[in-house]
DNA sequence: ATCCCGAAAG
DNA sequence: CTTTCTGGAT
């Protein structure tokens, strides 16, 4: 048979399926947009239970800020951040974004960001030794306010079983799909990446929960 | 494909 | 005990 298997017009759907039940999630959980950054780096394949943890140290060395961070002695930080996993690599990254924000004349890293076009403000980032897609697009979005859709694992695998894009679709091409499929707003882009962690860590398991599932009614259930 | 790495869940 | 967690570089 010749039936489409994928189509990008069950997104929108599932959008509104997700925020209606489980609501806005208040995303992203930190205190400034300096903060947002710092998590970004340290969330980097680790539970964010681990990162809150490792910003806890640091909040308590008096240390979350960029002057302070930037000066501190690679050791002495990764010590610090030890809960969140990878801390000796971590340091190492955290620190070569750290230089890049420092780098900024007047503190003002947040509005130069902002005065690149979004893909070019992106490329910037990207070329930062250890900020990856998902950790530029994270910055991009929950700390700078750009429309740059976040892209992650449970992303990639929601959206091959609910035939919103074929198995195995790429970061880029997926994050392409979904914003041409959703108003192209920095708000729905922020609860639409945050509602799908909430339904990867929840339903859509590697074993997944499909009798529970939020989306059993719009998912065609292609696992 | 492998390495980086701790913590909690399964 | 093994898998997973709001990945990225080599």
């Amino acid at each position: 048979m010749a039936r489409k298997e994928t189509d990008k017009s069950r997104i929108a759907p599932a959008y509104k399926k997700l925020l209606s039940t489980f609501g806005g999630q208040n995303w992203w959980p930190a205190e400034t947009p300096f903060e947002v950054c710092v998590g970004a780096m340290l969330t980097q394949n680790a539970s964010w239970g681990n990162v809150e943890k490792a910003l806890a140290n640091i909040r308590a060395r008096g240390a979350l800020s960029l002057a302070k961070l930037h000066a501190m002695p690679d050791e002495e930080l990764a010590e610090l951040i030890r809960p969140s996993g990878y801390f000796r690599l971590k340091a190492k990254r955290l620190k070569h974004l750290l230089a890049f924000l420092a780098d900024v004349k007047g503190g003002k890293w947040r509005d130069f960001l902002r005065s690149l076009s979004l893909e070019k403000a992106r490329e910037t980032l990207l070329k930062v030794h250890g900020v990856g897609p998902e950790t530029a697009d994270s910055i991009l979005l929950y700390s700078a306010d750009m429309p740059s859709f976040v892209v992650d694992k449970y992303t990639l695998r929601i959206g091959g079983r609910c035939g919103w894009f074929p198995h195995g679709t790429k970061y880029e091409e997926a994050r392409a799909i979904f914003m041409e499929s959703v108003a192209k707003n920095v708000k729905v882009y922020n609860e639409f990446h945050a509602l799908i962690v909430r339904l990867g860590a929840n339903f859509c398991k590697t074993k997944p929960l499909c009798a529970d599932c939020p989306l059993n009614s719009v998912c065609p259930k292609k696992i």
